[in-house]
RNA sequence: GGGCACAUAACUCAGUGGUAGAGUGCUGUCUUCACACGGCAGAAGUCGCAGGUUCAAAUCCUGCUGUGCCCACCA
């Protein structure tokens, strides 16, 4: 047989995918059964400018192996794959294209940028797809869907304009998040808060005039006036009276419309009660502006008292509302300033105009303090730039009235989060929850369906005609020249309808009935704010039910280290140089044996190496057979495990009964999500009973050198007992495994045409045999000791050994005595003894096990001291053991209150233990 | 400032009321005819600290210490 020693996942892997795709294996309607049960999930739609990260790798894999393992258990299985248009990101890889050919996209216009964007689409496009097929992603790719298709742009317009019919989505001037350097307004969300070293500015203001010529010793003053037991911001020199605040940002001070202080501070016993009334004057500008009061002003910061920019910062923003000031906007679009301010700053960058008011204000005097001052600033996520408050004109979701029955659905479980405690993140951000500004001034999204008339109204609707019906029912002319929105809806607009709009929603297609709600979501924690609440909002406002079943929220994949992965760190890690290296099914494996409960998963190497030892072991426990069973193997049919030649031994109903063992261990594990208790459980299966042990201890009726002696009927049923474990080994493991299960799979007795569409193994209660698997501890646990014995004395394998065994009861001794020929064979004993008693020790190594005493006769070979320590510390170590129990036993209140079974097999325990102990000792005796 | 996690063997992590497990690493040994990406045997932890509940706590409760993450308008 030519089959590689060592299993080379790149000869295998690449020759199964097309197979797969091309068989149609992954369409739902592969699944012959009309009856059959519906499993369905939507796949996070990956950006279309994007390529497979870590996080990828591990989303995808676990959703592969919940699609592969509900496909095997008879489900009609739905992974909806697709990807998302990514606005700001996508407009951004072209605009960076187009830069390196000096080109702007102002100079193509916008059609024609959209056009070029598509271009860029359907030529660069599609590493993600590619990608995915290397994963083994089982998707469905003739559904397919891109959130920009024609399809799921009806479903975004139709919802925009239901919402907005409703009052849920509105226009208003409101204050938003401006990103200067993508030129569009971004959501909460973009925002990223960042600390910046910067420095905190005192600056007084006079009170009743304006100050135009320089002031002398105000600085001193306020160093005076602000002690350990003081802290005053107001100032009476000869040069007047003077308030001081605190900002970070002096150039918005060209804006401000009001001082604020806390109510506390104003009141008559207040430390301020002297400036009520009266009105300071905005330095530099002269502009007279007003006091006020208000709860959020913090009386411990800084000075007590607040500069109030209402047009420049959201909180000022809120107070400008609450005490109806003026909004004077000062920085424009272009982080600019505007003409609303004092010539000489027109124009400035808000940097080079906080400059310029520091200078101004120094010359003045009016900088008393300047100390450096370390504080989080908004930064654009995308651009980087730092985010501009600004009042805008733009398109807000409401969204309170929304959560509300999103909260509810995870309340009462109609949505269940996995791991339980992100659906604490999820409420936390529900419950608190603000508008989300939709519009977003790019080219690259979907256009908002609204159209402008020249008077200025404003008409929602679905296309052109509909917007012509609508302003006639208004009462507007239904012939005005309409001028179509410009703006563009966030990115996650559309995203939030994916559940449904994939189906093909608004259409009551046969799709949307059969596999909406979907049964799962995997998906990464991040996500949760910007993608499954709102996905959450929309399925159950627009379908009436949840959009799915369970949210199971992914671990992030850190570096080996522990430390997070990103670009500036460099230490990302490429999943293909990883699946390269390692094997795409040891990756797999690695990544779903270290799924568990937490919330992180270092990606360690001593993992990936442990999984691909785990697939050479599969390869090489399959390689055996292929080498040593060409006479089952020739006829290519399926095996059974009966057989009319020969009946079973205790090995092979051990085996059974653990191959069903692990099969309900997989179902339920996987069932619940617990990743990792599937991955565990096949590895200690097929590698400590398969292949340590049931292996082992068939070989002298497989290989050709020790089969020869034993009747070819029974060679045959042994082998064919090992073939059997195999092939739905094989099964089990292919969910998690797809391409080395399937090439080994291919070349085992099989029923069908791929282990894709074989059954999952399923537990046959009737072989879960108890017995048998403590029975054969008993034999483990014996050989084991056997192999202690030689190992600790140093005595060469190939030295023939003598052993006497005593049972402690009949049945024991009725299973050494079937099991013995696997006892001398593995334990290499030439000469086993089977006694009711063992002879004298002197000479002899002794051992205990649950069952039976071992006496390994070592004239000669044996150090007593050696023999004496080894016996004292097991001694040692049982009696330690007995000494719990014994002060348990010990205590009335355990006999009286612990559960019967505790007590009674704490006493069997104990009983045990002192007979044991009792054995040693007299051995250590008698040496 | 608010909230949420997590602290178990050298490392990375399982384990959730009955005195601890895995992988890697480590020690010894075996060129045994599936596999040295292997076999066999072994050493290694007062389960962060302090209290409490319980017959019994790594596991439940409280506090503390340390680490990480999320949210938030202290200018």
């Amino acid at each position: 047989m030519e089959i590689p020693k060592a299993y080379e996942p790149k000869e295998v892997e690449g020759r199964w995918y097309p197979f797969w795709e091309q068989q149609g294996f992954f369409s739902p309607e592969n699944n012959p059964d009309p009856k059959a049960k519906v499993f369905s999930m939507v796949i996070p739609p990956p950006n279309v400018t994007g390529y497979l990260h870590m996080g990828h790798a591990l989303n995808h894999t676990l959703q592969d192996v919940l699609a592969r393992w509900r496909r095997m258990a008879g489900d009609r299985v739905l992974w909806l794959p697709g990807t998302d248009h990514a606005g700001i990101a996508t407009q951004m890889v072209v605009e960076r294209q187009l830069a390196a050919e000096g080109i702007k996209r102002q100079d193509l216009g916008r059609e024609k940028f959209v056009e070029r964007i598509w271009e860029w689409k359907e030529h660069s496009g599609g590493t993600i797809q590619k990608q995915m097929r290397i994963v083994g992603d089982s998707v469905d790719w003739a559904r397919e869907r891109f959130t920009m298709d024609e399809g799921l742009s009806n479903a975004v317009k139709e919802v925009f304009v239901r919402l907005y019919d409703e009052g849920l989505i509105y226009r208003g001037e409101r204050m938003i998040n401006w990103s200067p350097g993508l030129q569009t307004a971004i959501s909460d969300l973009e925002v990223e808060m960042k600390p910046v070293k910067g420095k905190l500015y005192h600056i007084a203001y006079p009170i009743g005039r304006a100050i135009t010529a320089p002031v002398e010793g105000l600085a001193e003053a306020y160093e005076a006036a602000n002690s350990e037991e003081k802290k005053s911001g107001y100032l009476k020199t000869d040069a007047g009276e003077f308030i001081v605040v605190a900002t970070t940002r002096p150039e918005t001070m060209l804006g401000d419309t009001a001082i604020a202080m806390n109510p506390e501070d104003a009141s008559s016993k207040g430390r301020y009660a002297a400036v009520v009334g009266k009105k300071p004057v905005l330095p530099l500008v002269g502009r007279e502006i007003s006091f006020i009061e208000d709860e959020v002003v913090e009386k411990d910061f800084g000075t007590g008292f607040v500069k109030v920019t209402p047009a420049h910062d959201p909180s000022d923003f809120a107070m400008g509302k609450r005490h109806s000031l003026e909004f004077i906007q000062v920085i424009g679009k272009d982080a600019k300033m505007t003409d609303a301010v004092p010539e000489k700053y027109r124009g400035l960058d808000r940097n080079e105009a906080r400059k310029a008011v520091v200078a101004d204000l120094e010359a003045l005097g009016l900088m008393l303090k300047v100390e450096d001052y370390a504080h989080n600033v908004g930064h654009c996520q995308r651009s980087g730039s730092v985010v501009e408050p600004l009042i805008s004109m733009q398109w807000f979701m409401r969204m309170k009235e929304l959560a509300e029955p999103a909260i509810a659905a995870v309340r009462d479980g109609r949505t269940k989060f996995v791991p339980e405690s992100t659906a604490k993140i999820y409420f936390n951000w529900m419950e608190n929850i603000q508008d989300w500004c939709v519009s977003r001034q790019l080219w690259w999204g979907h256009r908002i369906p609204a159209w402008h008339t020249p008077e200025g109204d404003i008409v929602v609707a679905r296309d052109e005609a509909e917007a012509r019906g609508r302003l006639k029912v208004r009462g507007l002319d239904p012939n005005a020249s309409l001028t179509e929105e410009s703006d563009v809806l966030d990115t996650w607009f559309s995203s939030q309808l994916w559940p449904f709009s994939t189906l093909g929603w608004p259409e009551e297609t046969e799709d949307l009935k059969k596999f909406y709600p979907t049964d799962v979501l995997i998906t990464a924690f991040d996500i949760i704010f910007f993608w499954v609440a709102r996905m959450m909002m929309m399925g159950l406002k627009f379908m009436g039910d949840v959009p799915f079943r369970t949210v199971y929220i992914n671990a992030l994949v850190l570096d080996p280290q522990g430390q997070k992965m990103s670009k500036t760190k460099g230490n990302v890690i490429d999943p293909l140089d990883v699946f390269d290296k390692y094997g795409t099914d040891a990756a797999r494996f690695a990544l779903t044996a270290a799924s568990t409960a937490g919330m992180t998963l270092a990606l360690q190497e001593s993992k990936l190496e442990a999984a691909r030892n785990f697939a050479n072991k599969i390869w090489n426990a399959t390689r055996f057979v292929l080498m040593n069973c060409d006479d089952v193997l020739e006829d290519q049919q399926p095996v059974g495990w009966e057989t009319e030649l020969s009946q079973p031994e205790l090995a092979d109903l051990w085996i059974l009964s653990r191959l069903n063992r692990v099969a309900l261990d997989v179902h339920s594990a996987l069932g619940e999500y617990r990743f990792h208790e599937a991955a565990d459980a096949l590895y200690r299966f097929f590698w400590n009973d398969f292949c340590d042990w049931y292996i082992e201890l068939s070989k002298p009726f497989v290989t050709a050198k020790e089969s020869s002696s034993i009747p070819g009927p029974q060679s045959l049923a042994v082998k064919r007992r090992i073939i059997y474990v195999l092939e739905r080994s094989l099964r089990l493991l292919h969910p998690i495994m797809p391409y080395i299960t399937e090439e080994l799979w291919q070349r085992l007795p099989h029923k069908g045409e791929t282990i894709c569409a074989a059954d999952f193994v399923t537990h046959n209660s009737a072989q879960l045999d108890g017995r048998a698997e403590r029975e054969m501890t008993l034999v483990i646990e014996i050989i084991t000791r056997l192999r202690n014995i030689r190992a600790s004395f140093s005595i060469a394998p190939s030295l023939p050994l003598t052993a006497e065994i005593a049972a402690t009861d009949e049945h024991s001794r009725a299973v050494i005595e079937a099991m013995q020929d696997h006892i001398k064979r593995l334990a290499r004993i030439e000469s086993l003894y089977i006694v009711d008693r063992l002879g004298a020790a002197r000479g002899t190594a002794r051992a205990m096990v649950s069952g039976a005493e071992i006496a390994v006769p070592l004239q000669g070979l044996v150090d007593f001291d050696k023999e004496r320590a080894r016996l004292e510390k097991e001694i040692g170590k049982l009696s330690n053991e007995l000494a719990g129990l014994e002060k348990r036993l010990g205590n009335d209140d355990f006999i009286a209150r612990a559960a019967a079974e505790i007590v009674a097999t704490s006493r069997e325990r104990a009983a045990e233990l002192n007979d044991q102990i009792t054995k040693l000792k007299a051995t250590i005796e008698s040496l």
